[in-house]
DNA sequence: CGGTGTATTGATTTCTTTCAACTAAAGTGG
DNA sequence: CCACTTTAGTTGAAAGAAATCAATACACCG
């Protein structure tokens, strides 16, 4: 059947949505080829460039979005100006907290990025017809609870060359490209973003950064560029 | 209407829940009376007391459970004994993992506490059948998920005075005996499982209780036994 | 080619941990 | 009922890890 044509009549999936890396993700893949078209007429891909603040704290948001490619970090920040880093998510993650209007944290580019943005009473309102999209954010956030649980072991029992170690892991895993054991990424993250993850300043992140040069276990390209040589040495350090 | 001849016929709710005050809680408030009875009739009230296991770390559980009365904590281990603190639930919150069998955080009872069993199975169908219940069990997994993130800044980012302010305060306000501005209440954790909460040793939270109280921010009577003076003074030592 | 922002490295200080002694309450058994 | 042990908590002194302060190196950019 002809592309155009089914866009045309309102049958089938939205031709922008058929090629789409999410469109069988989190809120996507629970739709049907009609609330898709409705979905697709009132969303809006938009480019955002690394530091851009998607939702700042304590703001009323009126949208959702799923991230299409890049780096997105969620933030808590105190008065004082003490930040903490306290998520990070991946393409093709849905960044947005349902049933609450008010953020408690910003979502800010780590990278550049790009992001597709819903109208949160559209979404709200699928969510409620929809219970297999009401299913699909659930496991979600539980998957987001399990990890902010781990890094919360991390924060409190780990040492900052175990904290260090376990941020490259994490990146490492969910970075695309890697070979059998060695593994090679760009890291979303400066050093004072690293810093505001594992709850420490820069100078300790960069002196970890240099052991683990140091011993081998990472080689360090241009600051940003890292390579493991064997991701099994970098899992020993994080001592599980 | 009779209660007795209620329950004979299968109608309305049933005795074991009317008076129950989880009844109106996440699970429960969201089931029909049919409902209510069929998992009533399999379910099962359980006295726990303190430091009882409810779930192991990596177990595969075939339960959930509704905290009747106590406080259950949520812990993660590591394999050289290090331990964090990862959650903590108050009656009548639900405990559990919904979608993921083999737990990866163990469940205990800080204070000799009562739970509610349920069978997974049954709890898994009744998710699955009723999008109530899923958007509730939604709703708590994300004030969990708000909590943990919440708990991230702590660890990363404050002090060990404001750290073990920080949980004083979380706890007074879950607790329920309170006047106007003075609050009374007993810990549900020992200095181990406030140092194992914090990330700290119990040392220091040693020292940092005895400073919050020779300052006159609470006072300490019988170790476990905590009366807050004024909340607002304790606020402040968060330094939010 | 200086200038700016980011990262590394070094010296010193601070905070927390570790090690150790001590206290108080609670349980045990004669 | 009273020694005695056990457990939980506090306090002190010393050691250690990370933060802070300060200087320097490195890339990127106009």
């Amino acid at each position: 059947m002809d592309v155009a044509r089914s866009e045309l009549f309102e049958t089938g999936t939205p031709v922008a949505c058929a090629s789409c890396q999410a469109r069988h993700g989190v809120v996507c893949g629970a739709l049907s080829n009609g609330q898709l078209r409705e979905l697709n007429r009132h969303s809006l891909r938009r480019k955002v460039e690394a530091g851009c603040e998607i939702i700042a704290q304590g703001s009323e948001s009126s949208f959702y979005s799923n991230i299409m490619r890049g780096v997105v970090k969620l933030c808590k920040m105190m008065q004082d100006g003490r930040q903490q880093i306290v998520g990070l998510q991946f393409a093709p993650d849905f960044v947005g907290r349902p049933f609450v209007r008010e953020s408690t944290l910003s979502a800010e580019a780590a990278t550049d990025a790009e992001i597709c943005v819903f109208p949160r009473n559209l979404i709200d309102r699928m969510i409620s017809e929809t219970p297999e999209l009401q299913r699909r954010l659930h496991d979600q956030a539980l998957k987001e609870l399990d990890a902010a649980r781990e890094w919360m072991l991390t924060l409190g029992r780990r040492t900052a060359g175990e904290k260090v170690a376990s941020l490259l892991y994490l990146i490492a895993t969910h970075a695309e490209p890697q070979t059998a054991t060695s593994t090679a990424f760009d890291l979303p993250l400066s050093r004072a973003e690293i810093a505001d993850f594992l709850g420490m300043t820069i100078e300790t992140v960069s002196r970890q950064m240099t052991r683990l040069r140091k011993s081998g276990v990472i080689r360090i390209e241009n600051f940003r560029h890292i390579i493991v040589p064997d991701m099994d040495e970098l899992e020993r350090m994080i001592s599980a």
